[in-house]
RNA sequence: UCGGGGAUCGUCUAAUGGCAGGACCGCAGACUCUGAAUCUGCUCAUCUAGGUUCGAAUCCUAGUCCCCGAACCA
């Protein structure tokens, strides 16, 4: 409707979907588990699901995954439900809880049961272990694998009926022990947890496992498609598993729609920490004040930092979705942060570390009011307050500088500057105190406004209000905390600065809890909505200005310290042993010596030997290709399999090809005899390989056979330069580059069935 | 070691055989009563090697590197 819809691959996986009549309502879901505070990586994943199902028209579900009672609890639930409504989103249908089908689920473990793909097994935890084996050795059997369905029906039921203590029985899906994907290898489906549920109670003492569980509750709830994050991968095909093997209880009929797991790349973030286990740890150590503590990548702690909703989607937004490993900068974050505070924040005045100006030339006892607007260059906003000024102000004292630096740009002895909103400031002495600091500048007053070299804010000393300012800044100080060794090591010690002698200018401190403001060169300040008190707003800083003049200096001093990147692991590669796929044929051909009989046959057919090889993978390839070179140019037949067909088939073996080995010999033949040209003859075996048919008769019927005709030709080379007139016309201005796209239009139009050298000349002839 | 994924500017992400585009970062300049914002410009990429094609980031082959998976967690 508005913009267009940021594409990416699951929109596309979406649009086929829907093109092919696979699905006709989109709906997702965003499924936490409710055991910890949601962070901006949850956030990512909650935009994804919530955006996919607004701009689809479909629905979202938020879902809590409560299948282990022992680490979750209520007061997650609704810390959760409270950070999704504040990112702006809302869920279709009540909030749901896997909790919520835990009698279904039941059900269907009921029917895996009965079917003999569930047992019960009674070995322990290690047993279990031992017994699944690894990723070189497969997994061996459970003496209880083959248990009577009728006794495992028993044993389940008295399971649930807590006849068991913990760790004694569980309920295992019987799939393969030897199976190369370990999760495979007889998953666990339900185990025994006397504990307290936050929402069932004491009402069950059985609990399935995520991988059981999570699939039925997608298909419980209609869920077309199911996002989740790369990790979960080799899961999906127990996900697929559980799916094909039960049937909807309420129905008894199979998962309709049948919900479909795909995988993007979590978020990654510079400076910042993701795992919830570590984020716990920051908390239960007091490392910081809390989930909310404004430090924290916590949905909490970027809403008391000062983030809105609208950064953190405009954030989500600009990072994309992809299945690449992913490590976003985090100056990606702080810019959506800027952005969007700059819209929002009216400007005011605070000093954080006041150096005392005297006015020599301002009368000691006279007060003026400065009607000041909140936002400067923009008065259609409207909106102003009145800021005193008087004899005695105070600076920051980064403004002054005894010695200015080169393109120092602020106040000096003997240097001038304008008080923003005000008069310029002369810098006449400076009076230092007993120990030698600079106590006091004496100045005097220029009411002109008249330029000067540069801006400084200020605050009148005896109108300002002291309230100590917390400056917060990134947790960590190196970019990936978790990278090596403890990452409480890693912490910023002035992630937290508090400017105790801060003084605001008076009209802030009527500031509302939880609003916004630029103080002026110093960054986006929040009023603190937890310490805020009526008529009195306690200021912490969101994020500071974009400071290209300490990025200067830092620059001078010590190089470029921007990225402190762990440099790509270089590994030891110990010379793998790896079975090659050219090696994996050279077996096969070993072990069979019809095969071996086919490669001799091959080469002896005057193809060269690295198409021989790759020819004789399987029976099947290679009969395919020998039926072929009967009835056209054997190596032309050999380029055409194995450039052509191989990528038309993707994965599905050459058996289930609608043409056999013969179709596609006379196929190649048309293209020896030169009766189509390579590009028509690429759409005509595209077409055989979708629906077969005959060769010869689907280059007619296709309209696909050779253009001869130079009047044809020309014609069409005539009429692709009028629909591209803008093209055209950058070609002969001499972006010559553009070239290949009128040649591409022009053999499009042909449908490729002229010769591309002779659609060439006619449109150089063309262009001139 | 077995299985599953992934490699495009420094970073994130587009281009679905036809102009390697956008954003952040960086650099330079303009403007400026914020060294901000805004505006302009610049630097910068298809993992490697072969092949198919008029034309390859995209298709084929071989290789290299990175990530994930062996909880009664999710």
């Amino acid at each position: 409707m508005s913009a267009p819809r940021r594409s990416n691959f699951l929109t596309d996986l979406i649009d086929a979907d829907l093109a092919a009549g696979r699905v006709v309502k989109v709906v997702t879901r965003f499924p936490p588990e409710p055991n910890g505070y949601l962070h901006i990586g949850h956030a990512k994943s909650i935009c994804l699901n919530f955006g996919l199902s607004r701009d689809y028209r479909g629905d979202c579900h938020l879902r809590l995954d409560d299948t282990n009672p022992v680490t979750e609890d209520v007061d997650y639930v609704d810390s959760i439900q409270h950070d999704v409504h504040w990112l702006g989103f809302e869920w279709s249908g009540p909030t749901r809880f896997a909790s919520d089908y835990f009698e279904t689920m039941y059900a269907c473990a009921e029917q895996l049961i009965r079917d003999g793909k569930a047992y019960i097994d009674d070995q322990n935890v290690e047993e279990i272990r031992a017994g699944r084996g690894d990723f070189t050795r497969p997994g061996v059997a459970s003496p209880r694998r083959d248990r009577p369905a009728a006794e495992s029906m028993e044993l389940f039921r008295q399971m649930r009926a807590g006849k068991f203590a913990d760790g004694t029985l569980v309920l295992r899906a019987r799939i393969d022990m030897a199976h190369p994907n370990v999760i495979m290898r007889d998953p666990l489906l339900y185990r025994i947890r006397h504990a307290h549920h936050h929402r069932t109670e004491n009402q069950w003492c059985i609990y399935p496992m995520y991988d059981y569980a999570h699939p039925l509750e997608d298909a419980v709830e209609g869920i077309t498609h199911s996002i989740c994050t790369l990790e979960f991968e080799s899961n999906r095909e127990l996900y697929d598993w559980v799916l094909d093997n039960t049937l909807n209880p309420q129905t008894n009929a199979q998962w309709s729609p049948r919900p479909h797991q795909y995988e993007f790349a979590r978020l990654a973030l510079g400076f910042t920490l993701m795992s919830k286990r570590k984020l716990l740890q920051l908390v239960q150590e007091g490392l910081v004040s809390g989930w909310d503590d404004p430090r924290m990548p916590t949905i909490a702690g970027l809403r008391r930092r000062g983030v809105t909703p609208e950064a953190l989607r405009e954030f989500a937004d600009l990072i994309g979705v992809a299945k690449n490993n992913s490590f976003v900068d985090v100056a990606k974050l702080e810019y959506c942060i800027r952005q969007d505070l700059e819209q929002r924040a009216p400007r005011a005045l605070a000093v954080l570390k006041p150096l005392k100006v005297e006015l020599t030339n301002w009368p000691a006892d006279k007060v003026e009011s400065l009607e000041l607007p909140w936002w400067p260059g923009e008065p259609e906003r409207g909106g102003t307050r009145n800021v005193p000024i008087s004899r005695q102000l105070l600076i920051e004292q980064e403004d002054f500088a005894e010695v200015p630096p080169a393109d120092w740009k602020r106040l000096a002895p003997g240097w001038t500057v304008r008080l923003y909103g005000a008069g310029l400031l002369r810098c006449d002495a400076v009076v230092r105190d007993s120990s030698g600091e600079i106590a006091l500048l004496k100045c005097s007053y220029d009411a002109t406004t008249a330029p000067a070299a540069g801006t400084i804010h200020w605050v009148s000393a005896t109108h300002g209000v002291p309230s100590p300012v917390r400056l917060y800044d990134r947790l960590f100080r190196s970019e990936q905390p978790e990278a090596q060794g403890d990452f409480r090591e890693q912490l910023n010690p002035d992630s937290l600065v508090l400017c105790p002698d801060a003084v605001l200018e008076p009209a802030l401190l009527q500031a509302a809890p939880g609003s916004h403001f630029q103080f002026v060169r110093l960054g986006y300040f929040l009023a603190d909505p937890v310490d805020s008190k009526p008529g009195a707003a306690a200021f912490h800083r969101t994020i500071g200005l974009r400071d290209t003049w300490a990025k200067a200096g830092r620059a001078a001093h010590d190089g470029r310290p921007q990225r402190d990147r762990q440099p790509a692991k270089v590994q030891a590669k110990p010379a793998a042993p790896k079975k090659s796929r050219a090696e994996w044929r050279a077996e096969a051909r070993a072990a069979q010596p019809e095969l071996a009989l086919c490669y001799q046959r091959i080469l002896d057919a005057g193809v060269d030997l690295e198409s021989a090889d790759l020819l004789t993978a399987d029976l099947p390839t290679a009969h395919f290709f020998l039926l072929a070179a009967a009835h056209a140019l054997p190596p032309s037949v050999a380029r055409w399999l194995l450039n052509d067909l191989l990528g038309a088939l993707g994965d599905k073996p050459i058996t289930e090809l609608p043409i056999d080995g013969t179709t596609f010999g006379r196929f190649v033949a048309l293209v020896d005899a030169g009766s189509v040209t390579g590009a028509a003859a690429k759409t005509l075996l595209a077409h055989l390989c979708q629906h077969g048919g005959d060769p010869a008769q689907l280059l007619e019927t296709l309209g696909l056979a050779r253009v001869e005709d130079a009047g044809a030709l020309q014609t069409a080379v005539g009429e692709v330069l009028a629909s591209l007139p803008a093209e055209t016309a950058r070609y002969r201005a001499g972006e010559t580059k553009l070239f290949g796209v009128l040649l591409g239009a022009a053999m499009k139009k042909l449908r490729g069935a002229a010769d591309a050298a002779a659609v060439r000349q006619a449109l150089i002839d063309k262009l001139g």
